[in-house]
RNA sequence: GUGAUUGUAGCUCAGUCGGUUAGAGCGCUAGAUUGUGGAUCUAGAGGUCGCGGGUUCGAGCCCCGUCUUUCACCCCA
């Protein structure tokens, strides 16, 4: 026998882990409630037709595929060299919410009150090189609006992300880009299939300079007056207004570009209006994620936590004009953002945000004399956890030093010993494990006991 | 997917030029202490040196493959 193992890029959550991970996932939960969200889940696994070609060529390799059921061997060696992928795969493991979400309102578009308001907490699997703050199994936090086209839907997305943060206490920076901003600048210069190339390569201005920008660009066959054109954009700084001025500037002959300004600068106006001194949101048209299907605003949270050095993104989203097209239900247009919440966790950690959990699990002991007082503390137990106390027995009558150790161990506050003395008398003796003070208390007021002392 | 990098006790890590029986700290178990945890002392258990192959009289150490760790690119939460 080998040792065990579990799989590249996937992991094991110990009790202290989980209690901080379902902080991340409650508070998550309840803000999204608190917008008149809704719950639903969907399959671990989709079928493949459900998920291929949604997320672009890179997406596809990323995909966990699953082998169909019965014998993929014979099936190989009765075709043969002929053998088609579709023998052997049909399904694939979810790789986001998005698609599910829109597979599943097109199935059930005829029950959902629209615009439906929906959120979703499951895992998703993406066969990635792991590394830091990047799991080939993770957890997604989504919530999405489907079918209304207005702009206070991207709002009140943007007032979840600030309120969650907020909750969670995590420094944060939303960027917003407008794919139609995108779209406008490609049109303006003659180039629109050429959208991902300059985005990547304005994106990497801070990194290697303003010349080796161009240099990359003309390496892209994009022509010197192209590039020229692009030049403010690729300098593009300021305020948000500033940017958008320029913007608007440069692209005053792009019907759709100017659209695109606009919208940002509608979500923009009405944000301020709910957070009037906040500057959480910025600008940033290099933001060229999720290209395959955002047509409108895009949006990505980046950690931005002076006790954590971790950047990356942890909350990304936009606007999908049509993404139940494919499915079958055209022009009915989405938004939504999703929450990552591993790599929340990891900044957490780092940030040492989390708080004080020790007062969520057991916080008293009956430590185990033998039978006839197990069965006495058996009820005195029963009565605590009426109470609201969290209580255990100790399941065996193991020596003393062995009980309390599992107590210490376990921090669990009150350790009680009832022994014969305890049993006539009716008062317990209740050890305080932080000040190793001992007291008699009647068994009636014991949960109250340990109620009124912190420890 | 490309290029680096890591792996020795439960954990963190030593291990010289390739040389006898692979070590330490912490943790664990038992005792000192039969109704009292943490501190101290004593004793003890615990290893396929990631795995498989190769070179060598001899491999934890060198070579190849593989898995794993971390990192960069790419992409992303």
């Amino acid at each position: 026998m080998s040792k065990p193992a579990i799989p590249r890029g996937t992991r094991d959550f110990s009790p202290e882990q989980m209690r901080r991970r379902n902080y991340i996932f409650d508070t998550i939960r309840s803000v999204f409630a608190r917008y008149g969200f809704e719950q639903i889940e969907t399959p671990t696994m989709e079928n493949l037709s459900t998920l291929e070609g949604k997320y672009g060529e890179e997406g596809d390799k990323l995909m966990y595929r699953i082998l169909n059921s019965g014998r993929v061997l014979d099936k190989i060696k009765e075709v043969g060299p002929n053998v088609k992928i579709s023998d052997l795969t049909e399904k694939g493991l979810r790789y986001d919410l998005t698609v599910p979400f829109a597979r599943f309102v097109v199935m059930n578009q005829n029950d959902i009150a629209f615009p439906f308001r929906r959120y979703q907490i499951q895992p998703v699997w993406r066969a990635d090189n792991p590394q830091k703050g990047r799991y080939r199994e993770f957890y997604q936090c989504d919530a999405d609006v489907i079918g209304s086209d207005s702009l206070l839907n991207e709002v009140d997305l943007l007032s979840i992300i600030v309120d969650v943060f907020k909750l969670l206490n995590v420094g944060f920076k939303i960027k917003l880009n407008n794919r139609k901003i995108l779209a406008g600048i490609a049109e303006v210069i003659g180039a629109p299939e050429k959208i991902i190339d300059i985005t990547v390569a304005i994106d990497k201005l801070d990194k290697i300079g303003l010349d080796k920008v161009k240099e990359e660009l003309r390496s892209k066959d994009l022509s010197d007056a192209a590039i020229l054109k692009l030049e403010p954009i690729i300098l593009l700084s300021g305020s948000n207004e500033q940017k958008l001025a320029t913007l608007s500037d440069v692209l005053k002959s792009s019907e759709i570009g100017l659209k695109g300004i606009e919208e940002t600068r509608s979500i923009l106006s009405s944000f301020a209006l709910l957070f009037p001194q906040a500057d959480h949101v910025e600008v940033d048209i290099t933001l060229a994620r999720g290209l395959n299907y955002y047509t409108g605003a895009i949006i990505e949270v980046k950690a931005n936590d002076p006790r954590s050095k971790f950047t990356s993104s942890i909350c990304g989203g936009g606007r999908y004009d049509d993404l139940t097209g494919i499915f079958g239900l055209p022009n009915v247009s989405g938004v939504g953002i999703s929450f990552g919440a591993d790599r929340i966790y990891d900044v957490l950690e780092e940030a040492g945000g989390f708080p004080d959990f020790s007062t969520v699990s057991t916080r008293l002991l009956f430590v185990n004399f033998g039978e006839q007082e197990a069965a006495y503390c058996l009820n005195l137990a029963r009565t605590m956890r009426n109470d609201g106390v969290f209580t255990e027995v100790y399941p065996d009558s193991a020596k003393m030093k062995k009980q309390m150790t599992y107590a210490d161990k376990k921090k669990i506050p009150f350790v009680a010993l009832v022994g014969s003395n305890e049993m006539t008398s009716g008062m317990i003796s209740v050890k305080n494990m932080t000040s190793g003070e001992q007291h008699q208390v009647p068994a009636g007021e014991l949960s109250s006991f340990i109620k009124n002392h912190n420890s």
